[in-house]
DNA sequence: AGCTCACCCTGGACGC
DNA sequence: TGCGTCCAGGGTGAGC
């Protein structure tokens, strides 16, 4: 045994680098393009005020942005910008297929564009959500963000970081703090850095953080290079449905009972940390 | 300040 | 076999 269980569990978390693919994706291929339709299937994933039909009925996708985990759509409509953002969580997905395509699973949501193809959302759980939003709404959301660790965050500013007296797992997962990072690329940047996960954030010498520092920039490099982390058939997929290459690359991530990479003699541990499922070698991350 | 827990939701796992 | 119960998990918010 000593493999814990992972249940058949159809888990998956989209971070940085999935949401980050998905975006360029989507950029890509909706820019240009008008909404002729929406039919929302489950109101429960649309939050905010308004008819989003009405609203983003006529349309045209300026272009796709990210923050953190979070997609923004920019559109124009009658001379004025319009913006929604939508937020995969655990399950969600983005897909691009034609008109006539045989029905996505989970599909909730269906945008209709100019040119034959359909924009899907779909979401097993439903923790995923679209929200159309103000300039002003906008600019409240994006604030509450911690800085981009593959775009604006250097070394001096993520040491400065690691002041709270809490474990540095769950720091590096606060989105105020760190944006972009999940429970993936967190288990694989503490690996990579030999670091417990439990280590109080405010303990790590700088030497430590700086380790720390450039494996989360190698993991969430390295994932967004491969197009994502893709662990089994259920799970991440781009907007055409294909998978990441990126699973190859993880060293801990749901290897509990395997030997370390490291060849240390140890063995891969799972660990509940703030009620994540957190994977590490005890002896190579102290 | 930091912790725990409930909530949102679904479908496997597990118990009887 | 089959039905009921438990539970994970990102983010948010309440209460301690």
């Amino acid at each position: 045994m000593g493999s814990s269980k992972q249940g058949g569990i159809l888990a998956y978390m989209p971070e940085l680098p999935e949401v980050e693919t998905v975006r360029q994706d989507l950029d890509k291929h909706l820019k240009g393009l008008v909404v002729e339709d929406v039919v929302v299937k489950k109101e429960n994933l649309i939050r905010g005020i308004g008819n989003i039909r009405e609203i983003l009925v006529r349309g045209k996708f300026v272009g796709v942005r990210r923050r953190a985990k979070l997609l923004i759509f920019d559109l124009e409509k009658d001379g004025k910008e319009l913006h929604f953002v939508a937020h995969l969580k655990m399950t969600g997905r983005f897909l691009i297929r034609k008109r006539g395509d045989a029905k996505d699973e989970y599909q909730h949501i269906t945008f209709t564009l100019t040119n034959g193809q359909e924009l899907r959302f779909c979401d097993l759980r439903q923790f995923g959500y679209l929200q159309i939003v103000t300039e002003e709404e906008l600019k409240e959301i994006l604030a509450g963000y911690g800085p981009e660790p593959l775009d604006d965050l250097k070394l001096s500013d993520f040491t400065s970081r690691l002041t709270r007296r809490i474990a540095v797992k769950k720091l590096l997962l606060d989105q105020a703090v760190f944006s972009g990072i999940g429970n993936i690329y967190a288990n694989e940047a503490l690996f990579l850095a030999k670091i417990h996960p439990e280590r109080l954030a405010n303990t790590l010498s700088s030497t430590e953080a700086e380790k720390l520092f450039e494996a989360v920039n190698e993991v969430l490099s390295l994932g967004l290079k491969h197009r994502g982390t893709t662990t089994r058939d259920e799970s991440f997929r781009d907007v055409f449905g294909e998978p990441g290459e990126n699973a190859d690359n993880l060293k801990v991530y749901e290897k509990a009972g395997q030997q370390c990479s490291n060849k240390c003699g140890g063995v891969v541990k799972k660990m509940m940390v703030g009620g994540r499922g957190t994977y590490f070698c005890e002896n190579c991350q102290r």
